[in-house]
DNA sequence: CGCGAATACCTTGTGCACGATGTAATCGTG
DNA sequence: CACGATTACATCGTGCACAAGGTATTCGCG
């Protein structure tokens, strides 16, 4: 059988490799906006939906609130967003698009199809390889959750 | 059609999700070993074959100086690794496991397995998902590297 | 109503990841 | 051999990403 440990053989460090080179091919794209990858996840979330809780873009993007808060400030310092508290739950503080927010989507409209031009994917096979990293997603997560004893 | 900005739709963030996912399930298990996983992947690189000079081992990472210099030093602060200067040229480093660092890929020896059961992929789904990710990986590099308008 | 638990968010500390810049050693070429 | 270019590596600054710990607000239940 093949040694466990080569490098070739691991699923997960094709995934890492595949993350980052991604990004990298993101990098200049946004960069020319002023924005990174995560920020730029963060404005596809909202310009689906706007003024939503943090919470809710936390879950979107399956990002804690160590990672968002910070992020979150540096774009309401950008002045693409803004940030209030709830007034029937102050603990709820819901972020929504300034102007500038929502013109970026104008913006950054030639940014899909350039990633989709420089992926290299057809519609059919970028669908099954959402559909096993989803698969691959879940599998993980429950596994993290849960552990080798799982309870409810 | 539908929407490109459309978050469920892309397979960067599909892609970006499972990476921190699968990392995610790998750190409980290297946490006891007292690794994370980019220097666990540094001793798969070492363990393949070890005294490699900081170059290669970047290479076969695709990481650069800026993330290796700390990591490596890290891992020479725990005991695991030495660092060298080459004698027949100064400016390399050579990168050697001790004796701790060997006995490690013992320790370890049921990370693979405990993963490869977390991710629950098939011998054959594997193989074309590695596969997959890297034509991506290659086209991602190729396109950044050449931009819009590639010069040999 | 009171009060402990839960919720939503923030902050701090550590460790990647990458761009930019710096430095010493080596190479190549005239 | 001199000297500019290249190579191998280190350092610094910024921005994620996550764990751990903290605060204020709200909820639930006796």
């Amino acid at each position: 059988m093949p040694d466990e440990f080569l490098l070739d053989e691991q699923a997960c460090f094709a995934l890492y490799a595949a993350s980052r080179a991604v990004t990298d091919t993101y990098r200049p794209l946004l960069g020319e906006l002023g924005l990174t990858y995560p920020q730029y996840l963060v404005l596809l979330v909202l310009w689906e939906s706007d003024a939503r809780p943090v919470k809710e873009i936390g879950e979107a993007l399956h990002l804690d609130y160590g990672t968002l808060s910070p992020l979150l400030k540096r774009l309401e310092a950008n002045g693409l967003l803004t940030r209030a508290r709830l007034p029937e739950d102050e603990r709820t503080v819901v972020i929504s698009l300034t102007e500038e927010g929502r013109t970026m989507r104008t913006r950054a409209s030639a940014v899909p199809s350039a990633i989709g031009c420089a992926l290299g994917l057809d519609d059919a096979s970028r669908r099954e390889l959402i559909t096993t990293l989803r698969r691959l997603t879940a599998s993980a997560t429950a596994y993290s959750l849960g552990g080798f004893d799982a309870q409810p």
